[in-house]
DNA sequence: TCTAAAAACTAAAACGTTATAGATTTTTCT
DNA sequence: AGAAAAATCTATAACGTTTTAGTTTTTAGA
């Protein structure tokens, strides 16, 4: 029972430092392209030295350097998400952000954020990361409908996801919520409980589920007789305090208005004031990402939009693109349930 | 005027592909350990070499290699944030991940995002990144007073901030909150109000800006005349319905009680509810990220948590941590001014 | 003008990984 | 048993960077 005896019982104890490809391979005894071949279970591999070089990749706790698999491959086995500049919106933000880190654990990619602010050009972080190839792949939010980003990305043919479809979407991963179905969904509800004249806030730029949220919305205005107008004045992404102010003076214009229809918690939250502010009596119905909203609002009857889901889906599909580059990119659709509404 | 001759005016157009050392070399006619040295400014390069070299990096655009710098030097150029799960207070949660990577993007580090869910280990994700060198510093939130995460970091001397203080401060950088102040502030203003019996909602664990927030509140109702009674039996990071139905009923324990501290701005949006269905009438005052809270109820008098200083002065106290690991370390308050609270 | 010292530069190696091409061993078939 | 084929393994090189230990060139000093 010699000191000098007592460590040398496992393998593991005679590892010092971080293992590499090496130690095992001195472990082992087998030259170093074969024990990364076997990890990698390469079909030149038996299997006796497979199973042998796990076992002792397992024992000393071996974990692939980064930069070297980064430096040989040019992979990075980064992923990461372009954050477009949003003032209020930052639960939904929040939510997704760390349900997307927690899918990619799953993987061997790591999330990296990268925002942007409103004077940037949202081209350059998407260009300098495709350019140094800082990722391997990209997910976007706040997607337009033409987006130059999405085309760029396209045409570069590097794998990326988007939270929100585009005009282009036929060609690439996207997670998106069913606005076609939260607009007739809200129509209906709000004509079952005896509203006449719906009004619908759309945001003033080219946004896609905008022009979604209007269609599913005025088929079943048509359907349900009654009269929908659409406020495409309003700038949603503008501060709260300037939506309300917006929303009042647009109810004003417009005395026959019984209910307000947002694509925003915010937004709902400001069309709540300016309708009090108005001194109007009117339904408002809109979504929200956590459920503070209705909380402190019990009135605003709400579609709960899960950012949780979407990050979970944008992750799994930007990691299926760059598994399977050439297959149909994964798109995801939220279709409202009614256990997703909070009806007052 | 051939055809031949037009791409060759500029150095820049004789390049294919990334740039890298070698580009420049060749562009020089100088060695490769020349053009390193020469860029990163070392003595022992002339300046009219220096000024050569650079012109060319200039040109053709040149960013070093990250996976090279990486595997030689073992720095990773990557800053970690590891976020505490949170149930409701992500608005705060996607300012801090925001203004973090906006600050780093002044420097040579990415952001990188590593979730725990509650049932996970909190030192899992920072034994990872520490052991197996995934990142060259990190930043925690949600610090406890007594935080093994901190106690290990400084164990293993990994250069690291935390959002808010710990037991052991002295030793690393934070940005925090005075709370100190917030109580001291909160309980003078009820006090002016004409507030007598004052309850103040502490988190159930030991939070050291619970404790702060307390002794700054106790000094100060002292000082004024008023009472004021610390309920620590409410968990303030459970979900919002379940703070409102335990606040009603410390109201109903607590008859005289006529205002209300809490730590958050979702307990106070709880409190609120709480009170009210209690049938109660006090004042409440919470702490906020945004404005929505005051905006959704403007009975709550609130102090605006400025998450997006915090995220940046973070940013540069573990970047200055990285640069000078012997220095000492940067430590911010947040002292709140009158601008800061929003005073119904 | 010659030598010593200082300045400026370079050759070689290394970080850890994987791809390519080739070498060795084993199996299969006649 | 011997040759061909298949299976298994290895040597070498390369990705882009920086560090160490030189070597060459220039300047200074006598």
């Amino acid at each position: 029972m010699t000191d000098a005896g007592k460590n040398t019982n496992t393998i593991a104890a005679q590892v010092t430092g971080k293992p590499t490809l090496k130690t095992i391979s001195k472990l082992s005894g087998l030259a170093i392209p074969t024990v990364s071949r076997a990890l990698s279970d390469a079909p030149d591999i038996s299997e006796k030295t497979k199973k042998k070089i796990r076992e002792i990749a397992a024992e000393i706790g071996y974990v692939p350097n980064r930069a070297g698999v980064r430096l040989r491959t040019g992979k990075t086995l980064v992923i990461s998400l372009i954050l477009a500049p949003d003032s209020e919106l930052m639960p939904h933000t929040a939510q997704l952000i760390g349900s997307i880190a927690r899918a990619l654990r799953e993987t061997p990619y790591h999330l990296n954020v990268t925002p942007y602010l409103p004077d940037d050009d949202p081209m350059k972080p998407i260009r300098q990361i495709v350019e140094n190839r800082l990722a391997d792949a990209v997910i976007l939010n706040r997607t337009q409908a033409d987006d130059p980003r999405v085309a760029y990305l396209l045409e570069k043919q590097f794998p990326f996801a988007t939270h929100g479809r585009t005009n282009m979407s036929d060609r690439h991963a996207y997670f998106d919520y069913d606005n076609a179905a939260f607009g007739d969904f809200a129509v209906r509800h709000l004509a079952a409980r005896g509203r006449k004249c719906i009004a619908l806030l759309a945001p003033k730029q080219d946004q896609l589920y905008a022009t979604h949220m209007i269609e599913g919305a005025l088929a079943t205005a048509t359907d349900c007789g009654v009269s929908l107008t659409v406020l495409d004045d309003v700038d949603s992404d503008a501060r709260i305090d300037e939506i309300r102010a917006a929303i009042a003076l647009r109810l004003k214009d417009n005395p026959d208005v019984d209910a307000l229809i947002t694509a925003s918690g915010v937004a709902a939250m400001a069309a709540a004031a300016g309708a009090k502010s108005a001194g109007r009596e009117v339904d408002i119905f809109g979504k929200e990402a956590t459920s503070i909203l209705r909380f402190c609002n019990p009135n605003i009857l709400t579609l709960r939009e899960d950012a949780a889901r979407a990050g979970a889906f944008l992750a799994e599909a930007v990691v299926a693109a760059l598994n399977d580059p050439l297959g149909a990119p994964k798109q995801g659709l939220q279709v409202p349930s009614e256990a997703d509404f909070n009806l007052a």
